[in-house]
DNA sequence: CAGATTGGTAAGATTCTCTGACAAATATGG
DNA sequence: CCATATTTGTCAGAGAATCTTACCAATCTG
């Protein structure tokens, strides 16, 4: 039976949460996937909450929600945004980074085991192919 | 910047999943994407809440929770399972096969601009390298 | 046939998300 | 430069989705 790609992405997609989740809690941070999916998208100068919510497609107040949890935590802090007296910058403390540092090696091994998998040539037409749906896929692109 | 494969199978994800939860609103059914989710698992013959709840690794009090809403909004039913007293199969109705025909519809259109815009060998690549990967990270194949 | 397993339900709590309303700071158009 | 609109974020309350624990009935197994 033939599927559809989108379901095929989404059997990977998972997996890769799944593993990533996995890792972090196994180096003893207890998060949540909901927090996890938020705290994926803070940059590494940090991010407004409005643009949080807008990347994860959820409300600024859910974003609030989650942020809240992850600041009771210990892992992102809320600093003020020089840029603009309204807004503060949702970063990670030192705590913060060594669960986003485990997540990146998580990642890479994946990555590894994909194209080790699927060969070069196979890995990077899929990355490729990955790459140019995302023009007619993604809102934010 | 090169994302992660397993972001931009996300973003390509949602993609679909939006276009197709809208398309089933626009055609008159007020499905969450929970119930969509779910319901996207039950098979042509029907399937065991069991089942279901384990494809969609969610608890089968989860899944039992939504199918009764999919119930009460009448397009699924229990019937019981021949092979197994113990057991229900959980399948369309009529009126949930009108929703299931919309979702299909939609799928197609989507496959149709994937591969137009990625040309037919990209798109048969790409189709080839997400099967392939399935194999090592789908753990139900 | 007795115990273990499987399929499902019940009750209650927790987590996640939403809508609506609001305050403060900023941007914009005369 | 001021009035208005927009942006950024919070608060309060509600609904949706999920989980844990406990349980019953049917089936499988040794």
């Amino acid at each position: 039976m033939e599927l559809h790609p989108a379901v095929l992405m989404f059997i990977a997609g998972r997996h890769v949460e799944t593993r990533v989740v996995e890792a972090v809690r196994d180096a003893g941070f207890d998060l949540t996937l909901a927090q996890a999916k938020l705290a994926a998208r803070i940059g590494e100068h940090g991010s407004r909450l409005t643009d949080l919510a807008e990347q994860a497609q959820i409300t600024k107040q859910s974003a609030g929600f989650l942020v809240d949890q992850l600041e009771r935590a210990g892992l992102v802090e809320r600093v003020p945004d020089p840029a603009d007296a309204r807004a503060r910058l949702v970063r990670f403390t030192e705590r913060g980074l060594q669960v986003v540092s485990v997540a990146r090696t998580v990642e890479r091994q994946i990555l590894r085991e994909w194209r080790r998998h699927l060969g070069p040539e196979r890995f990077a037409a899929l990355q490729e192919g990955l790459t140019a749906l995302r023009e007619i896929t993604d809102p934010y692109a």
